[in-house]
RNA sequence: GCACCCGUAGCUCAGCUGGAUAGAGCGCUGCCCUCCGAAGGCAGAGGUCACACGUUCGAAUCGUGUCGGGUGCACCA
């Protein structure tokens, strides 16, 4: 039930009468018709742009195919009016009773209200996906809420998604976690640790240094690195995978598939990959040109096994193969997207940091490389946070150790307020993230204006359960009574719901879900804070059970799209507030 | 030097597929409440949408260029 799709088909429909009976020419396309919520709400309820969208193709002045366009659409029981105002725009007033229909069918859905049926596509979100050596840190963070909800909203929509995480387990940087953990193993049998430059100084390898101790005893003391590397490699891998696992459980994040890097080289994969692009023939033998504007003393060209991306939109073509003959790190990346779309995925999303923006356009051109341009690739990246306390910067010093963890930030504020904070902001857009405003219990906090707004509504049913009307209305005849005009504005904006979600959805931009939630918010303690002025709006009136039940219905269908929105974000609703 | 992202009210930010007089919160000003519908309410002021040109019936939105901020730039992951 989507009351705007619904009107839309109207109206598309209205076209078509006019186009049968003669009035505008047959064959217009209706495509960029818009159904949409004016800006002003004084212009109406609902407006739409098609006498000024169809004006030019149909040849007509935009305000003869308003007017036209009109006279069909006032003569529908749901519309009262249909009123031509400025360029060509139709604005329209629906009755009342059509709110109550769309009110009336939201609370029919229950909890699956703008849940979209099944497309049967599948779309796979990749996220996160830190380097396996070391715990998550507040970027990171970022990272992993944007991704989940992303992903939480997309199976909203009706997409088939699987949450992937792919682990850097395959290259150097995992031999120098393997490096530092072997100086803890020797820190665990008694020895001083030479924690050189360039090895992981942080403590959080104190436990696997015990781990492998407890392994190991003092046997791998005296070897040489090749004989230890490889083993203790996996295993620091695989406990900072432990690390980072529970990381995102604390955050409330679950992955469906830990994709391994190193499984490509095992598994031939990337000579799969670079075969596919050698059979477009994509891949050629050439020397790259120096970057222009940088110092260069260093350069000196080289042949190389080179990518033909720039036949895809990228800037150079990358390189493949390094002058030691082994694979550039972009080769397993080529492997593992080639993967994903062998896997049958009809679109894919990758989640990075903002400093990942250089790889943007050779993934996108590998993926189309690869798909032959059938499986579109979106990369969402998150820009930085910056935290503070009391509006006062928050310090972090990597090079210290002392670097803010996503443990940090949950044991801090807890789960549900670091999701709902980070999702307030465009994913592009850098995050000021204040602690002590993020727990601040007033109206200025929009994540406890939210929360509050769904602890109120079941405030409201527990007072009406305790008055002995606890019995919200259902079906469309007993909403009758709602006719104050906040109380269909209300409605209203509930109606909004599902349109919402698939615009957001479509956009991939889970922040418009919480931006509405605080608008509704809004709405809704807007209707109670009148009700102190105006006796006749409050929800809960023991003079007048009837028309309590039909407000109750409204309070219902309130808290049910609050709940259904702060679940794709990741947030728990409360029912109280404490 | 090149690429990508950003530039909207004093501050922090929304703004849909190009649409009407560009919105919200904070802050500011004024009034009300401080009787448990409690963790405030109502109203007001405040904008050259960085700048210029272009596309068109119409541009914050699309295109080109300029300025400013961020990020990244052969073989390192």
């Amino acid at each position: 039930m989507n009351l705007f799709a619904d009107i839309k088909i109207l109206v598309t429909e209205s076209l078509d009468a006019l186009a049968a009976e003669g009035a505008i020419p047959a064959g217009l396309s209706a495509d960029n018709v818009t159904v949409e919520p004016p800006r002003d709400p004084a212009h109406g309820d609902m407006a739409t742009n098609a006498a000024m969208v169809l004006a030019k193709p149909a040849r007509m002045k935009p305000r003869d195919i308003a007017e036209a366009l009109a006279a069909k659409l006032a003569a529908d029981p749901r519309v009262t009016s249909a009123e031509v105002a400025g360029p060509g725009f139709l604005n329209l007033r629906l009755a009342p009773e059509t709110w109550r229909t769309a009110l009336a069918a939201a609370l029919a859905s229950g909890t699956d209200y703008g849940r979209a049926p099944r497309l049967g596509r599948k779309v796979n979100v990749e996220y996160v996906s830190a380097n396996p050596t070391g715990p998550l840190h507040v970027g990171h963070t970022r990272g992993a809420v944007f991704g989940d909800a992303l992903a939480s909203m997309l199976d909203f929509a009706g997409w088939d998604v699987t949450r992937e995480y792919y682990i850097n387990d395959g290259g150097a940087q995992v031999d120098v976690l393997a490096r530092s953990a072997y100086e803890r193993y020797r820190e665990a049998n008694g020895l001083e640790p030479a924690i050189a430059e360039g090895l992981y100084p942080g403590d959080y390898l104190v436990p696997v240094g015990q781990a492998l101790k407890d392994r190991f005893g003092t046997s791998l003391l005296d070897k040489p690195e090749s004989e230890w590397l490889v083993e203790i490699r996996d295993i620091a891998t695989e406990l900072m995978m432990d690390l980072i696992r529970a990381d995102l459980a604390a955050l409330g994040v679950r992955m469906d598939v830990f994709f391994s890097e190193k499984s490509l080289y095992s598994g031939g994969r990337i000579e799969a990959a670079l075969e596919a692009l050698e059979a477009k023939g994509l891949i050629y033998t050439g020397a790259l040109p120096p970057p222009k504007g940088k110092a260069d003393d260093d350069w000196e060209p080289r042949p190389q096994t080179l990518f033909r991306s720039t036949d895809f939109g990228d800037d150079v073509d990358r390189p493949l193969k390094k002058s030691d003959g082994g694979w550039t790190y972009f080769a397993p990346d080529i492997a593992y997207h080639f993967d994903k779309v062998e896997r049958g995925f009809d679109e894919l999303i990758n989640v990075f940091g903002a400093d990942h923006g250089g790889y943007v356009k050779r993934l996108k051109a590998a993926t189309a490389a690869l798909s032959d341009n059938r499986v579109p690739l979106d990369i969402k990246l998150t820009q930085l946070v910056k935290l503070f306390k009391n509006g006062e910067p928050f310090k972090m010093s990597k090079r210290a150790g002392t670097f803010v963890t996503l443990r940090d930030v949950v044991d801090e504020v807890g789960r549900d307020v670091t999701r709902f904070v980070m999702l307030t902001r465009k994913n592009d857009a850098p995050l000021d993230f204040d602690f002590a405003k993020a727990l601040e219990q007033s109206k200025d906090n929009p994540v406890f204006y939210v929360q509050y707004a769904h602890a109120r509504a079941h405030s409201i049913f527990r007072t009406a359960q305790a008055a002995g009307m606890g019995e919200a209305a259902t079906g469309v005849e007993a909403l009758a009574p709602l006719d104050h005009p906040a109380e269909l504005a209300l409605a209203a904006k509930v109606a909004e719901w599902p349109r919402l979600v698939e615009t957001a959805a479509r956009h991939h931009e889970p922040h418009r879900i919480a931006f509405y939630l605080y608008e509704l918010a809004s709405d809704f303690h807007g209707m109670w804070n009148r009700g102190k002025d105006e006796p006749r709006l409050r929800y809960v009136q023991e003079a007048d059970p009837e028309g309590t039940a039909a407000r109750l219905a409204l309070v219902r269908a309130v808290s049910v799209v609050i709940a259904a929105g702060l679940g794709i974000l990741g947030v728990t609703p409360l029912d109280e507030m404490r």
